[in-house]
DNA sequence: TTAATATTTTGTCAATTACCAAAACGATTT
DNA sequence: AAATCGTTTTGGTAATTGACAAAATATTAA
């Protein structure tokens, strides 16, 4: 039970939850996901690690950048409640922005402008 | 989107989801659920008065005690994870030893032992 | 090897939270 | 009216957390 709740508590965080949401539409990287928030990356960078801690989300680097994807969680618990919540808010107005934001992002110019901002 | 994630860090808190859990056996009174997860009534109120906040419990008086019973939630939203979590852990070793106690407290004993410890 | 880039780690801060004790409250009993 | 009982509110504490800046790390490019 414990390790439900705390999935529980790491699901039940806006930004946590927009990225589960976020990253149904496609695998992104770290910085990528910093820009469409507004956060930044570090505070992204330990958000993720959360997310990886409980099995709901893998990264592979590629060069110089890390892609983080979805992946079903081997935990059978923590897969349902993943399973629950990609169906859950597929019509809030900011996932459908974030998700927008993702397909449209150009990804030369995403870390440079976290730098100047 | 805001208070659904409101209501997931609401029940994504231990005790708070043993109530829920806790108040599919049957309603009860503060003082035996307070007595039951081992925390004072002071907490108990609190951790109630948050379920209440979000539509999934109502509380009715019986004299000077009060009843605690799980409601529909009127947000279909707070409802269907309401309904997920209600199915989810059925099987937990907590939840069980918790209904059994509420299947046989003393409500004479329970807010005497209370105030003794 | 040095510089540049993307990410993670560390340190710090403000805000939130779970808890209890004690006081306040509301209903019942004496 | 006074005392009692169950509950809620208030005040205070320790622990947790989400955020960022800055330092550390790892890969690629020069």
């Amino acid at each position: 039970m414990k390790k439900f709740v705390e999935a529980l508590k790491t699901l039940g965080e806006i930004n946590r939850l927009r990225i589960l949401k976020l990253l149904q539409e496609r695998p992104a990287y770290v910085c990528e996901i910093a820009s469409i928030l507004g956060l930044s990356m570090a505070t992204v960078s330990s958000h993720l690690s959360r997310l990886k801690h409980f099995g709901i989300v893998k990264d592979r680097r590629e060069g110089v950048k890390i892609k983080y994807f979805l992946i079903e969680p081997e935990d059978p618990e923590i897969d349902t409640l993943v399973q629950f919540l990609k169906c859950a808010g597929e019509e809030w107005e900011i996932v459908k922005r974030d998700r927008k934001k993702l397909r449209k992002v150009n990804l030369e110019d995403v870390c440079r402008r976290l730098k100047s901002e």
